[in-house]
DNA sequence: CGTCTATTTGGCTACATTACCAAATAGTCA
DNA sequence: TGACTATTTGGTAATGTAGCCAAATAGACG
């Protein structure tokens, strides 16, 4: 594959890996709902501060999230809103995945 | 966070793991162009045969490709392309990054 | 200024992922 | 059946990721 082509297709990838962690995921669809301060989001989430603020500046770095410090608080907000679509086509695949898995076990696999 | 809740979102993760990679975003374009077997999609990536077989099976127990033996070849398709909606929003978060980029070169950054 | 609070960063360990090679499997065809 | 081809599976070493704790940073406010 070109290196060119390669790069293209890392940068994506990039993009991807961001969002491809349960936390991220459960960040990206909190923020569809309206900015965040991070000690929202670590009372939510129940894990340490420094962890939910590292998948911030991961979601950060890949251009997903944006963030606005005010006063002591830092908010995130969701700055591509198209990810969202994502979660449709998500879903669509668990439910394929649930129907086909009912169609093996009626089968008697 | 409700461990009914985290399930919902590691299912999820789950399907967006499959695609963190470029050499399998590199498959999922390619497979939305028509099927392919594993030897023609090794040839283009250039990568040991067990590497993309491995790819595959990833993209398969995601959900996101089947397989379909014939003779000595297994060809993969594209189950769910709903995932192609995907690239589209990748581009305008690359194109929103590149653009910012400029933004803080032109500020002397 | 000093203290308090919210967030980030560094360090470390445990765990997951990737790629290659070698070997196993499964179908084809003489 | 036996040789051949396409693909998958197992093993392993290198690399990447996630989480927690401790320490650093930065703004607010007395």
């Amino acid at each position: 594959m070109d290196s060119a082509i390669k790069a293209r297709y890392e940068a994506r990838a990039k993009i991807m890996k961001a969002l491809a962690h349960s936390t991220r995921l459960f960040i990206v669809d909190e923020l569809s709902r309206g900015e965040r301060c991070v000690c929202e989001l670590t009372e939510m989430i129940g894990a340490d501060t420094s962890t939910v603020s590292k998948h911030l500046s991961q979601l950060k770095s890949a251009g997903i999230v944006a963030d606005d410090k005010r006063g002591l608080q830092v908010y995130y907000s969701l700055k591509m809103p198209c990810v969202m679509g994502f979660f449709g086509c998500m879903e669509s695949v668990l439910h394929t995945q649930a129907h086909q898995q009912m169609k093996l076990v009626s089968l008697g696999e």
